[in-house]
DNA sequence: TCACAAAGTAACCGTTTAGTTACTGGCTTG
DNA sequence: CAAGCCAGTAACTAAACGGTTACTTTGTGA
């Protein structure tokens, strides 16, 4: 029984033990439990795969709630984007790179990147639908195009140390470096299965893990270092 | 009209012009328009939105023949994988790294990928779906896990001639230089409507595309360089 | 305390979907 | 040259699907 099931199931058993609030009518816990199986469905299925039946049916609810709270299929998968988006903006903003030395920072941005990826795959997923279907719903979200992430601003202003430093290269685009991160690490994580069928092997064990990260941060550094 | 939906249109005219053959009745020329147009439904859609009436369709025939050359949709997609997996073991053959000296070689076996990825929006889209379902068609297929590439050891001699030169450092693996150029490449690619909305700059005009093929080439060379 | 609104259920509906049947027409070979 | 097989067509079917209806239950505040 995974997770969301499991929530499921206590939450139809009545209350959870605490005795605050009686727990059989519970709108926001009924909404965050079909968001949570939405993702889970839209992650593992993608958009064309995932299903509305086994969605409710993974929250512990019927379609009628779905419906009720999220409109359509398409407006669910909107949330679950939404949400996917909110939750890297949020932890990004717990990473401090402004008191670091330049190489520092830079090591530090990128070890923050690879292991938020590894610890969300169904971000990974929901990027890889999203991209399928051209940002279709990312492009319509003006919730989402408001959420910028400040990682580009905070990213430039710690090159521009290295290179007042003499330490990076003038010449050194935030946004490439970036891109260079987020592509070492999604690449890797989202072509696993491919990769380790094809190579024979397995790039999820431990060891493969952390020699990945050291690569990441190996490969940056040395792209920009003067 | 795109091209598979022409080619239908002109067979079914009867002879495209040629006389050699009788075009009315072409099994060859039907399973390959099949095959064809399942690669584009399969590639824009994933396989939970492709559509088995839209790829008979587009192929200018119908379902029965469909299912009487590849079984049902699933023994279409992976014959449409598999075809996708030829086509780049293929085009690496035409790729001739062993004389080359060791720097030039990275540099064409980068370039080399990045123009296939490029030109191939297709394969990118397959490999995703793929993914997305862990691998369970490439596991599945006895006759990609006997295509296995040949670029690993290729590139094992290049750096070990690069190495030997002293112009590389000794722990490079030749797999993380390999994965490090497919992920550079992929991932600005597949990403690319993510990642457009996102930092609002088109990364698919001839400039970006040119800058980050150089990119890629760059961080390489700097990866593993001694 | 009861009326009302919101939460929740289950059975239902029309459409779409993958897959099939029953058939026609043309190419090859004994 | 006819028999038989294979390419090809169109209409059909059963199941799955997204979405809705009609209804019950529960909490709350006048």
């Amino acid at each position: 029984m995974d997770k969301v099931q499991a929530d499921a199931k206590a939450r139809r058993a009545g209350n959870g033990g605490r005795a605050e609030r009686a727990a059989q009518r519970d709108p926001e816990r009924t909404r965050a439990s079909i968001l949570a199986a939405a993702t889970v469905e839209f992650a593992e299925n993608g958009i064309g795969g995932a299903r509305v039946d086994a969605i409710a049916e993974r929250a512990g609810t019927n379609k009628r709630m779905l419906y009720h709270y999220f409109g359509d299929k398409e407006q669910l998968y909107l949330a679950v984007l939404e949400e996917a988006y909110i939750g890297i903006r949020t932890a990004e903003k717990s990473l401090n790179l402004s008191d670091l030395a330049p190489e520092q920072g830079v090591a530090e941005l990128a070890m923050f990147t690879w292991k938020y990826f590894l610890e969300h795959p169904e971000f990974l997923s929901l990027l890889g639908t999203e991209n399928l279907h051209r940002a279709r719903w990312l492009r319509q979200s003006t919730r989402l195009k408001e959420l910028h992430s400040h990682f580009i601003d905070k990213l430039a202003d710690l090159l521009d140390r290295g290179k007042a430093k003499g330490l990076f290269r003038v010449d050194v685009d935030p946004l490439n470096v970036y891109l260079t991160i987020a592509a070492l690490g999604y690449f890797y994580l989202s072509n696993q299965h491919t990769l380790t069928t094809i190579f024979g092997r397995d790039l999820m064990e431990e060891a493969s893990l952390e020699a990945w990260k050291r690569h990441i941060v190996q490969v940056t550094l040395a792209s920009i270092r003067r």
